[in-house]
RNA sequence: AGGGGUAUAGCCAAGCGGUAAGGCAACGGGUUUUGAUCCCGUCAUGCGCAGGUUCAAAUCCUGCUACCCCUACCA
């Protein structure tokens, strides 16, 4: 096949519409989009899905994707979430065409076609309260009535719209509405606001402007403005098709951008409402946007999810109109299958347990060299060095192994009287446990041998493979061990109870007494490990010299656990 | 005088009149110095329900049902 023939292959309905416009030539076969976030939160999960599907469909039919900030209301907009999506964005490895859009580098534009409206008689200056304006717009059963104020004259409008840019009205003293009809059984056509006053200065074009326009009027024609052919938003916007569709026939501008609509993403165990995220990070429920527990772009990266992992679990769930729930293992899969491929390998021991191997002279090193991935020698091998003195996972040592009714209860780790293999290097057996006045575990009292370096040992059997580091030769290092946010699906489905009733409360467990190979010293935020037997890692940019930090990004697949349950 | 959408396995999702892809999960088995990875196998006589058209229906028609969105001077 060629590069050509897979690149063509429709993936989705949108591709599909795509395609088809392509092929009667609509748009002269150029496909244009756009990325539309308003700055008032930062990007999440959800955003994702969209960005891919923007520049991804650019991408995919030679085509360009903007990016434009939907800046038409200050009230909720700042500076810091433009830096942070730009950032994001940049991050997942997408390239916008040209300069960064504002929505508001066009509020000129949107002004003289407001007028434009006006003078065709398809606008007024509406003195009705936002009270009133709910009373006279009915309801899904009954009809509109037309406010008093509809038939004002194009001049009285003209000079009404002017004062209102003037800022000679108080905030809600009027508005300019869009004359449709108030008997429309789609609401958004009940004679929609168009323009608003309000009083604020705004972080793009500071105090020019008190009026702002409704994002009904400010989307579309951007979009022509811009000269996008296919503009892709979430299924709630659909109602408002129509309304894209009016001003876009009733206003002379220079393209006419078609809306397309696909559901939302959403992820069970977590929410993707910014308004509640925004809670979370207020309440200091979470340390901040970034917080590895966050389904922000942000935060997974911070968590230590890779650009690519994201875009792959794009591709994995599609894009449909059809409302659905992705389970978070799909976005866990995702990572995973990214991960065990380009992470090198190390091992960290996260809740230590003092091995004394007592056949080792103290002040001893013996260094073992290992590959930094079992399958992949083009990533090299790392230096781990065994001295007397070693520490396990306390989870891998039993007084007394169960015993096993199938090969899935089988123990295969260390247990009085065992061997065990030490990952890289000896087998190790236990012939002493020793025990502090409470009666807990402290310290094992192993001996090594000599014969099991890179081969079987005669005559005996170990259970299985730990992970171990030596206590002098390893680093100190803070595992933050991160767990789903809430501990329910769907923590947002309940009528009564709020969804910060179901935060897990060991959404983030800090272990503070690990230890890490020394290979893993020095490494910069953002490096990620895979620590052996323990799951995928990232470095935190909270580490320093003296002391590592490292976000559990997933679990490895555990079968152990699993059979556990 | 309500309107607009959506229903295919536990979850996501192909399918476009010719006899139900794929992925995630799950469950068996094999390999393994990571209980990981990898490999092999199982997993919808069935497509929200009921009728109808047709040689043939998840696909077309009719009627139901369930769920989602819409009555912001938010986007």
């Amino acid at each position: 096949m060629s590069k050509n023939e897979s690149n063509q292959k429709p993936t989705n309905f949108i591709h599909q519409i795509i395609e088809d416009d392509i092929k009667n030539n609509v748009n002269e076969g150029k496909v244009v989009t756009r990325f539309p976030p308003e700055p008032n939160g930062y990007l999440h999960i959800g955003h994702a899905k969209a960005i891919c599907l923007n520049f991804g469909t650019a991408e995919k039919y030679q085509g360009v994707c903007n990016l434009r900030f939907d800046d038409t209301n200050p009230e909720k907009e700042s500076q810091e979430y433009i830096d942070s999506i730009i950032s994001d964005i940049n991050w997942l490895g997408y390239q916008w065409a040209g300069d960064i859009r504002y929505t508001s580098s066009y509020f000129d534009q949107l002004y003289d076609w407001a007028v434009h409206l006006i003078k065709n008689g398809n606008a007024y200056v509406c003195d009705l309260s936002s009270e009133q304006a709910r009373e006279y717009r009915g309801n899904f059963t009954q009809p509109g009535k037309d406010s008093p104020y509809r038939n004002r004259s194009v001049a009285e409008n003209l000079s009404l719209f002017e004062r209102m840019k003037n800022a000679e009205f108080k905030e809600g003293a009027c508005s300019l509405r869009a004359k449709i009809d108030m008997s429309a059984p789609n609401m958004n056509l009940r004679d929609p606001m168009i323009y608003r006053i309000l009083h604020t200065s705004h972080h793009q074009t500071g105090n020019k402007w008190c009026i702002y326009p409704i994002y009904d009027f400010a989307h579309g024609q951007s979009d022509a403005v811009e000269g996008v052919t296919h503009s892709i938003c979430t299924l709630e916007f659909e109602d408002h098709r129509p309304l894209y569709d009016w001003f876009i026939e009733h206003l002379p501008v220079p393209a006419k951008p078609k809306q397309y609509e696909f559901s939302r993403l959403e992820l069970n165990y977590t929410i993707t409402s910014k308004r509640k995220l925004k809670q979370l990070v207020d309440d200091q429920v979470v340390a901040a946007w970034n917080d590895p527990r966050m389904p922000t772009i942000s935060g997974l990266r911070r968590r230590g999810y890779t650009p690519k992992s994201l875009r792959q679990f794009c591709d994995m769930i599609g894009v449909t109109r059809s409302n659905g729930v992705v389970d978070m293992g799909m976005l866990e899969s995702a990572i995973r299958e990214d991960l065990d491929s380009s992470a090198p390998r190390a091992m960290c021991v996260t809740r230590p347990l003092k091995v004394t191997l007592t056949n080792i002279e103290e002040g001893v090193e013996e260094w073992f060299e290992l590959p930094a991935h079992p399958k992949d020698d083009t990533m090299g091998v790392r230096r781990v060095g065994l001295t007397r003195n070693l520490l396990i996972e306390q989870e891998d040592f039993i007084e007394v192994k169960p015993i096993a009714k199938n090969k899935h209860e089988k123990w295969k780790r260390l247990a009085t009287g065992d061997a065990v293999r030490l990952r890289g290097a000896y087998v190790i057996t236990c012939n002493e446990v020793i025990k502090n006045d409470a009666g807990e575990v402290i310290e094992l009292l192993c001996t090594y041998d000599p014969a099991t370096k890179g081969a079987n040992p005669e005559g005996y059997k170990p259970n299985g493979v730990i992970h171990w580091v030596s206590e002098e030769l390893s680093v100190p290092c803070e595992v933050r061990m991160y767990d789903r946010l809430f501990t329910e699906a769907n923590p947002d489905g309940d009528k009564e109870r709020s969804f910060m009733e179901f935060l897990n409360p060991e959404s983030l467990v800090v272990l503070t007494d690990s230890r890490i190979e020394s290979s893993v010293k020095g490494a910069a935020a953002e490096t990620r490990y895979q620590f052996e037997r323990m799951g995928y890692f990232c470095i935190d940019v909270d580490s320093s010299a003296e002391k590592l930090v490292v976000n559990r990004t997933v679990t490895l697949r555990d079968s152990w656990a699993k059979a556990q349950k």
